[in-house]
DNA sequence: AAAAAAATTGCCACCGTTGGCAACTTTTTT
DNA sequence: AAAAAAGTTGCCAACGGTGGCAATTTTTTT
């Protein structure tokens, strides 16, 4: 078993072989302005040759920085956790950095202590919070005061400009309720998020205030919390959809929960979207490979993500005004599918029109 | 804005005031043995005082150690990666690593050159490939000859115990094979991963073996080849379907496709199950979550990735015994739920029992 | 053409830790 | 009690880069 591992080459096997000082292959590395152009062809050539890479340890050492950036969220939904991800790293390998992902919890009493030692242990460059750790003032305030670089992903400014990418999830949800006003539904109910999460408020309310302008008011017995799982999206629906008086149209604070109303409702014969609209809130893998397909509000995650990231290296690199200019606010969108349609006012009457049909064959 | 960043201790403030060498206080860190007790307890207590925290990359720098770990990947399943990414991180904090997330591309020509970079510049301690990237052979010897800790996760043992975590997809497709020929089909279709992919001729070879043993064949036009994803499984479901002879049971290499069967079947009018069954492969959240809920093989994904990176770091700390005593293959087994029943005989004789209920109302 | 300015390059110390080896203590052996 | 062995501890040189500053070369100015 012959372990002839090549050993590494060093900035100093470059320096040699292109016969220049390793202070000036260190220059080209890093884009330094002041090497000359003869120079720097001839470094890059050896360092091509040799397959040479810096070693991101020693540099880190030197320079304290470590090209590394972390991710800090707490369980969130596998295919929000998974879009974030790609848009980050997207970003992340273009700019030379490499992602550190780290979960916590979010309600420990140790949560500011834990990401605090996580960034020092791997000497982080900068971290993005997700939420709901990125609600969390206290943590928030740590990291600023440590002095790392730091953006949070969250529904609501609560950070300033520099810290913070924003998704206007009040007014997406305002969107919805125009548009179930339109279809002409009244008897509307809402599936909320837990409410101790920003995003779960926010959206609660912009529905309610969109629906507002349209003169309809979602009475409180409408309104059931779920934990934005399949789960509780099923158990709030089955609630909903027994009662005497059901709602035309249910909106519900994900696509995960949207699901299971779709479950419920297929499992006690309500047609969607003849009898029963619904809707969720994401748009992700979920909501077009159900039956029928959720209308739903498509949150930009990976754009988010994307904007967090390059603000962060931004502001790592110093380049403060560069990292103001990356936009902070990104609006979500409604998008239609088939679970949603014209409110056919009483559902009894549609059943009435069900049976003569049914006689008439 | 006032920025009293306590500046980081270092061993020397912690060797000074404990009024011993660095090299000492080294030695009580790392728990080596030959520190005499009371001098342990003295240099404990004032690197507890102090908060000190070993700088990572300066440890790293002179041990060549980072307790970091990667994760290398192709544009996987986002559920899937969520699992191994959950699985890998529960054992990395608990053992005190990190997790570096490095999505690369299998068919590149420069994978290899990516991958060993990204292992040099991080400094990492070991790596953890994914399916497909675990199945360049390239890449894995490549790895093998750099000498650092990797394990691969695969359908197949293409490795040593030390360097593998396979689940046996081929039995486990047997297995489904064996439950439809059981439910009396006859007229079985299967949809395929691209047959580049183990994972994809594994489970198909699987399931045409376990079904020849109930002397059921799969003629070559029933066999479709998809890309594992959703919309694939639309086109090939759509194929399937619309032939005048139609299968009575299909089985997709992973749920995504199956879901896309699902669609056709539902928009096709096609009753699943009375008309139709369908399985898919993984068991994903998605499985429950489509109407009806999918048959399908639950691939224990979790608990690979946890075998895989315990196995990973026990090698790493050159506990090599130990490293071969955790297991290195796992079973995925059957799920049952409401896309499969038994074969109504004929499609047409079905059609017909259709008419005259039809016509007897 | 000499002086001044600018661009390019090299030298050396240092980042915070670990490893090798020597030195010093203490305990055990003869 | 001296010698040998074992247990502790300290010194110094890496590890592989970067930063400051001085030295050198090139360009511009007077």
């Amino acid at each position: 078993m012959s372990n002839l591992m090549q050993k590494q080459s060093t900035i100093n096997d470059v320096a040699r072989i292109a016969g220049v000082s390793k202070r000036t292959v260190s220059r080209v590395i890093n884009g330094s302005l002041s090497v000359g152009e003869s120079t720097r062809l001839k470094v890059e050539k050896v360092i091509n040759e040799l397959k040479y890479a810096p070693n991101a340890q020693a540099r880190g050492l030197a320079s304290s920085r470590s090209y590394l950036l972390g991710l800090i969220y707490d369980n969130p939904d596998a295919l929000y956790l998974d879009d974030v991800q790609r848009g980050v790293l997207e970003v992340c390998s273009t700019l030379g950095y490499e992602l550190v992902v780290h979960p916590c919890r979010y309600q420990s009493e140790t949560l500011v202590n834990d990401c605090l030692r996580f960034m020092r242990r791997s000497k982080l460059d900068g971290v993005i919070v997700l939420p709901p750790v990125s609600e969390s003032e206290t943590l928030a305030s740590a990291l600023k005061e440590s002095g790392s670089p730091y953006v949070r992903l969250s529904s609501v400014a609560l950070d300033s400009q520099e810290h913070i990418v924003v998704s206007d999830d009040r007014a997406a949800a305002a969107e919805m309720a125009r548009y179930f006003a339109q279809l002409g539904h009244e008897k509307i109910a809402f599936i909320s998020g837990p409410q101790r999460y920003k995003s779960s408020t926010e959206r609660m309310e912009g529905f309610q205030l969109g629906l507002s302008a349209y003169g309809v008011k979602i009475p409180p017995q409408m309104i059931l919390e779920g934990n934005n799982s399949f789960e509780t999206g099923i158990e709030c629906a089955r609630q909903l959809l027994q009662r005497d008086e059901r709602p035309t149209a249910i909106f519900a604070n994900n696509d995960q929960m949207a699901a299971g109303v779709l479950k419920v409702a297929y499992s006690l014969g309500i047609k969607v979207p003849d009898e029963l609209s619904v809707a969720g809130f994401d748009d992700n893998m979920l909501a077009s490979r159900v039956t029928p397909a959720l209308t739903t509000i498509r949150r930009p995650v990976r754009q988010m993500a994307l904007l967090a990231t390059t603000k962060m290296i931004m502001s790592i690199e110093q380049n403060h005004k560069a990292a103001l200019n990356v936009a902070a606010k990104v609006a979500p969108t409604l998008v239609v599918r088939e679970s949603t349609g014209p409110c056919k006012t009483a559902v009894v009457a549609n059943n009435a029109a069900a049976l003569v049909a049914g006689r008439r064959s």
